[in-house]
DNA sequence: ACAATTCGGATATTGAATATCCGCTATAGC
DNA sequence: GCTATAGCGGATATTCAATATCCGAATTGT
């Protein structure tokens, strides 16, 4: 079970673009030479994010894509989802079914005991995405990133919006 | 992002086998059978939890799988990981060494804000599989199950150990 | 000893999901 | 109005999971 590499890709151009100038777009063959992916594939994780209203993108020279809402209000979880989908891990086939010892007349009734217990640890899961956002993440890397790669990188946004 | 199918097969068979007689073996064809699943693909999954040691196989006539400990000592998280793999749901390709602004004299050291708050969720999703073992399953199980159907499994599963 | 079973592993095949690429259309600026 | 630019959606290739098949080795009951 492996997470889509787009949802790394996601992550850091929800990052970079929490960085932006309000009103200023950037553009995806900036954010792909800026990570170093495809920029046609990575095109695809932007139009998803756009699909959730996460970010919007706006057509023509000087357009790109900017953030949809204030950064507090966009969580990983909503990142995450955006493009690997909300369903669930773990996938119940209703295999029991098939127990020949089970009466036909009464089918079980309800979610059994052990999707339950996935459900729950899918939910934990979730809940810990959800409660940091893209402004928990910006305060983060501004604590930890030296002060001249920090700048180096606004500079080097501000030069392409 | 979706768990494989031999996870819930391989949950499913744990549960019958921690109901299995002590000493007796229950072979991997009756298994399917009751699941109506593939036989030889169930295999699988039932030889890579005897690896984890979860279980055990017997050869010959009469032989067939037990678990290998009390089903309070064995987790779901365990059986999960047997068959899934102890991989990490986020894997990090660095993608931030591409960056064309970083210095390369000085490359960015230790696990980056963003695969750390990920690990962390999928850290919470291990926690919540771990604090379930299969005797709490069986606990749930046998308050759930209507007795009928509860005896009919165990006579089922008596008559070919 | 022998034959019937059963696990164990290797291998091939299929099909779906993923990663990648390319052409089209809409927009902004001159 | 023309052109360069950028996002959008569909088409393509590649990878990986799911399934079937086969044979060998070990064990038990006859
Ligand atoms: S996980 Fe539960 S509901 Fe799903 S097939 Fe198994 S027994 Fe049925
Ligand atoms: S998740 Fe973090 S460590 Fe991994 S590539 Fe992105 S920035 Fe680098």
């Amino acid at each position: 079970m492996q997470l889509r590499n787009q949802v790394e890709w996601a992550l850091h151009c929800s990052a970079v673009l929490a960085g932006v100038p309000p009103g200023r777009f950037l553009p995806a063959r900036a954010l792909a030479e800026f990570h170093g992916v495809p920029q046609a594939y990575l095109s695809k994780a932007l139009q998803a994010l756009a699909r959730a209203g996460i970010v919007e993108g706006t057509l023509g020279p000087a357009g790109g894509y900017r953030l949809a809402k204030p950064p507090a209000a966009i969580s990983f979880l909503d990142v995450v989802e955006a493009v690997e989908g909300r369903a669930s891990t773990f996938a119940c086939a209703e295999i029991r079914r098939n127990n020949p010892c089970a009466s036909p007349a009464h089918p079980p009734t309800g979610p059994c005991a052990i999707a339950r217990v996935m459900w729950e640890a899918d939910e934990a899961w979730r809940a810990r995405l959800a409660a940091v956002s893209l402004a928990d993440l910006g305060a983060t890397l501004a604590a930890e990133l030296p002060a001249e790669l920090r700048d180096g990188i606004a500079a080097w946004v501000a030069d392409r919006t």
